[in-house]
DNA sequence: CGAGCCCTTGAAACTCGTCAATGATCGTGG
DNA sequence: CCACGATCATTGACGAGTTTCAAGGGCTCG
């Protein structure tokens, strides 16, 4: 039974048996860590890497006016913050938003998963696609209206949740509608209303954690969603490369 | 005379005499590119990466309504698309705003780059400071209103534009109200109203290519500017990371 | 049973976008 | 040298999208 971690590398590169198994022993001590629980914080350095096996976390930041942006879903099989193992500090905070269950991995073991080259390939990927997704949230929130906004984070949900596994036609969406808001970028009361408008049209429905998605297509027609930037399915590219 | 790719990395990581040697052999052949031309575009896949040496270059990005939006500013010392060696295709369009010189620089030449540990730990950090500046863009653009966003992308202009002593107390900016309108969302007719408040109220100047900064302490506190994120004068951080 | 959190709704105010028209500047060709 | 077109900046008026404030209802959990 493969990991969430394993699944999600082997859409970019072919790793070979050991490659898995060293990713297996990376997961090891499980943590589980309540709701609403900060992982790091912005201004602090950690000396752990965490990697979500369970449940939904965050990057966030808040403004000087006390405004919260979300960032960033990290779903089941996502480093959070690779990045601490260079930069001298964190520039966000990371914290999860439903029960998660997490692992702490130390700087040294995120090193020697480096040195295989087919892992370093696939989560120099998966770091890459991070990017990607970061721009096209960027995208979203700076051209798109609340509707599509909202549809768009519906539609790249699904498919990142696909790769490891825990789609079909919906998924289990365990965020208030506050932390939808911060991270479309609008007010609370206004996102319901859209919210409201979206099930009205039957493209979905969402009640206690279950979100369905009754029609995908119009949903992505309608939100302008082109999912190039998540770069599914092209194993890795230059395997050359490194 | 060192180049603005040595100045920026010397920011990241202390270079040793060969590091910077190598550095400015990489800058050869200078090709000068005129505005409003792309380097790379969206679904191709470019056999080299851009190094911007002078001029204003962007990733942008067209919604499926015809939108654009800018989401990054390539500034002299800039790589554009380190990422190209990696995945198969481009997910965005790289495009130049004014005149540029750039280089391009062919795939093994960068894994070069990428033996020495020292100039690869700087183009690790410069790469992982570029996601901060996109995380802070989105911040920005989600969170603040138009004032104050325009007020963000003027402050980090100053900071990034020193480090490579390309700026004092303003600098050169070559852009149209239209490029600066789709950096912070919002339509050119609302920008150019903003910035004439921004003018009046003494904050800054604004004619022909030249910006001209006159109060950047009450700029940074009105538009909730935190240099954090830009991770200056931190040394490259952990160098025995790589 | 009460406290707290989340969702929902209404009304009023405001930010911002769209449409449309007028100037200003600049490079090009007649 | 001037006329022309093109691009960019500016302005006004109007409307749409969105925020804010305020209040009420439902649910869970101790």
């Amino acid at each position: 039974m493969d990991n969430v971690l394993v699944k999600k590398l082997q859409g970019y590169a072919r790793l070979c048996e050991e490659d898995q198994r060293v990713l297996n022993a990376v997961v090891r001590d499980v943590r589980t860590v309540p709701a609403h629980t900060d992982l790091a914080r912005e201004g602090e350095k950690s000396a752990f890497v965490h990697l979500v096996l369970e449940g939904f976390a965050c990057r966030y930041k808040f403004t000087a006016e006390g405004n919260r942006q979300i960032m960033a879903f990290l779903v089941p099989g996502d480093f959070c913050d690779l990045h601490v193992v260079v930069l001298k500090q964190m520039d966000h905070s990371i914290g999860t938003i439903s029960p998660c269950k997490v692992v702490d991995i130390p700087h040294e073991q995120i090193l020697a998963l480096l040195q295989r080259p087919r892992l370093s390939l696939a989560m120099l990927c998966a770091a890459l696609v991070d990017s990607a997704v970061l721009r096209e949230w960027l995208v979203n929130v700076g051209q798109r209206g609340a509707r599509q906004r909202l549809g768009h984070v519906f539609c790249e949900l699904l498919l990142r949740l696909r790769i490891v596994g825990l789609a079909d036609n919906g998924y289990e969406l365990p965020l208030s509608q506050t932390d939808l808001a911060d991270t479309i970028g609008t007010s609370s009361v206004h996102l319901n209303r859209v919210l409201q408008e979206l099930r009205q049209e039957n493209l979905i429905s969402w009640k206690g954690e279950t979100l369905a998605i009754h029609d995908i297509d119009r949903l992505m027609k309608l939100s302008g969603f082109n999912s190039n930037y998540l770069h599914i399915g092209m194993q890795g590219a230059d395997e050359s490369a490194l």
